[in-house]
DNA sequence: TCGCCTTTGTTGACAATGTAAATTTTACAC
DNA sequence: GTGTAAAATTTACATTGTCAACAAAGGCGA
């Protein structure tokens, strides 16, 4: 039932309420399983509706993905509790980092999906992007300062990234399912971005002396 | 112009070329942005003919999938050269892993989709997809039983694994614009792998003494 | 050599999709 | 009440994957 004008909260609300079942359903069934017609029906409006609020289902996949990186920086802070040092903090994070992964692998998809749109277009979405990976990078800068670890902070949160991404990454992507679970291979993995395997280190025991080899340093990439 | 038989060949080589050119295709419009009548206009025949090849459209990409896998492995077991130890040819496999990803990073997002489609259904698809993961399974294996790393080689290979992939995932996500290039963080990661981040160690000198903390191990993941 | 018959390829058609254009419905200003 | 502009719907269209009907074409028994 049509109203004259929408006022900015009624906009905000449908907008809304249009993301949040987008999310569901793009989440289930990928971006070309879901229909615009399935959408509209999902919000009891008729197909060409969410044209009124958003250009073309891209836009609307934008704040779908918009909506998942904030809710995924919020996640990575929360886990940023009192009383922990520096290295703790970022141990803290990277399990919150997989935790959250794990609780919305939907939502982790949507954000780090290869050979996803670029956000050109979508200033909100880059901007989310971005802020979804200041916890980690600030994190890693507390840790330098704390001097518990050396070297350039976003260099270190960068191979830190990497490191749990593709742990989730590889889960998420199926590949996985001869090997131990994920949650198997945290610890292992957060205990080599800390400690590196070069020794009899799996019970724990730091290696002592040198590593048996500092693989070929001098290689070009 | 139809034949009244096509012997085994003949099949093999029309499959062989529809692969190829679907390959082109899905790896530049993706998988929705490929089109049947498209492919067969590259094939310069009707729409239908890829039906009497494939049964449908799912079953052209799991071919297309399979091949890069099988190019994957290839590639990977190209990097074992003679005259390495076990730690260098672990270190040569995992250049040549993000070498490969850099070069043909159409046939790695193919293979590494997050949500990709499951294999199930596709025996030699699931063949390749496990085959590609031998190389660096069995150069793990060589470096457990030479003494260089300690621990369970399956669990080893994943976490290197993870590293190195989630570098690849995070480049061809398209996060690393703000960063370094991957170029150069794929050193830092190798010597991460290796060695942890835990001393004054960006000049490749050993640190010293115990690593400053061990986090949390004791934690439940 | 002739005629069939299986194999191969093409054409036509259909339901579903994203979305543009036209049309209808609604609630407020006067 | 009535006109008007905003909101929503309906209609329509090009494009998709794929089914079903059809056409061509060469091997094979006679």
């Amino acid at each position: 039932m049509p109203r004259t004008v929408l006022s900015p909260d009624e906009i905000d609300d449908f907008r809304e309420r249009l993301v949040e079942a987008a999310t569901r359903l793009f989440a289930r069934r990928g971006y070309e399983g879901v229909t615009l017609r399935g959408l509209a029906s999902e919000l009891s409006c008729s197909p060409m509706t969410p044209y009124r609020y958003f250009s073309d289902k891209a836009e609307i996949f934008a704040a779908v993905r918009t909506a998942a990186y904030q809710r995924f920086a919020a996640a990575q802070e929360a886990s940023t509790v009192d009383g922990l040092d520096a290295l703790e903090g970022l141990d803290a994070l990277g399990r919150a980092y997989v935790a959250f992964a794990l609780a919305h692998p939907d939502a982790y998809r949507l954000m780090f999906e290869l050979g996803q749109p670029s956000p050109d277009g979508f200033p909100e979405l880059r901007a989310a992007e971005l802020g979804s990976w200041t916890p980690l990078r600030q994190a890693m800068e507390r840790a330098v300062e704390a001097g518990f670890v050396a070297g350039d902070p976003e260099l270190l949160a960068h191979v830190f990234w990497a490191g749990v991404h593709g742990l989730v990454s590889l889960h998420l992507a199926g590949k996985l399912v001869f090997s131990r679970p994920i949650e198997e291979l945290v610890e292992p993995m957060l205990r080599t971005l800390f400690l590196g395997n070069r020794g009899p280190a799996a019970d724990g025991t730091a290696p002592e002396g040198e590593p048996s080899v500092i693989p070929n340093r001098e290689r070009a990439t």
